[in-house]
DNA sequence: ACCATAAGTTCTATTTTAGAACTGTCAATA
DNA sequence: TATTGACAGTTCTAAAATAGAACTTATGGT
């Protein structure tokens, strides 16, 4: 499969896997939500090469995600900061790290703690429903096929029809 | 950077880009969650090569995100299905679904729709504080280090000031 | 003149991935 | 008995992506 094809697809995990999924680009992004601002601070803070930071930073502004902002002149050099598209991939951001604090840290415990400024409390991340405001789990989320949903799956006639099984019978 | 040396740093995203940071274990995830459970029902609704999707499914079972099932014994086979671990991950996919639902759907709308059964209603996935049920953003955040930090930051000093005094004039 | 800072670009070697064909085991069918 | 098909992989070569290091360009400071 070419990458570009993931754009297109008629997923929305697809697409945003087309932006985000791949491991550098998640790594800059929490740099830029550390707020490292700078390329060579990328670079520094990541050891990433040069070359790949200059392609997923190009990448990322593409998309709409960063913004390039100049901070001086002579030379023109510009800062890469968050637009609200970004912004908006905190979520994401916070539900692996949330995920990894639980599963993967060694006996030291969480590298870092967050505080919510609101209520001044340590906090974990929960993800609720917008509607009732319940914690949401897989069980309980039915999927229905939307307006811009592909006509025929290319799944498997008989798998689909393993996974309505299971899914009846859960 | 080898890819194995993520797994060991002192960073829950790191840890976890480490074991679903790639296009193809998302998308597996993705179908996993949709209830396909078999190698080559996997293989004809991703496109992914049977190549790939070996090692990519043997890499989620050394992580203990998936887990080989028998379900027949001549010749033995298996399905691969979600740990408690692995059904954990279910805030990671639901806001990756949720950010492409606002920010990459074409003019056809959502490929899915979401309906929480508990409630009744279509709804959209909300990130809260644990402590004050608030919906969280990255501004009334505030990070600290917490047990399992590294000692001194391979962040330049300049960019960890720069940073800083961005923290603070915001 | 010389060095440092910053943001890239260019180069080759290595690793990963794509795409297709092949293997092994068993059940059902001709 | 021979053949076909389902299923879960493995093996092969070519193409693409990545790592690691050196180089470029522009400017300001000593």
């Amino acid at each position: 499969m070419k990458w570009d094809a993931l754009e297109e697809e008629p997923c929305s995990l697809a697409r945003t896997v087309a932006v985000i999924g791949d491991r550098w680009s998640l790594l800059i992004l929490r740099e830029c939500f550390l707020r490292i601002r700078r390329f060579d601070d990328f670079q520094a803070s990541l050891g990433i090469t040069r070359h790949l930071l200059a392609d997923r930073l190009k990448k990322l502004v593409r998309f709409g995600v960063l913004r390039k902002i100049p901070y001086q002149d002579a030379p023109k050099r510009y800062e890469y900061i968050l637009t609200q598209k970004g912004l908006d991939l905190y979520p994401i951001i916070m539900s692996i790290v949330h995920w990894g604090n639980i599963h993967m840290v060694d006996a030291r415990g969480r590298p870092l703690l967050h505080e919510h400024k609101t209520c001044g409390k340590m906090f974990d991340p929960v993800m609720v429903c917008s509607e009732c405001g319940e914690p949401l789990s897989a069980k309980h989320v039915h999927v229905h096929p939307g307006p811009g949903a592909r006509k025929s799956s290319p799944v498997h006639a008989s798998a689909r029809e393993r996974a309505k099984r299971a899914a009846e019978s859960s």
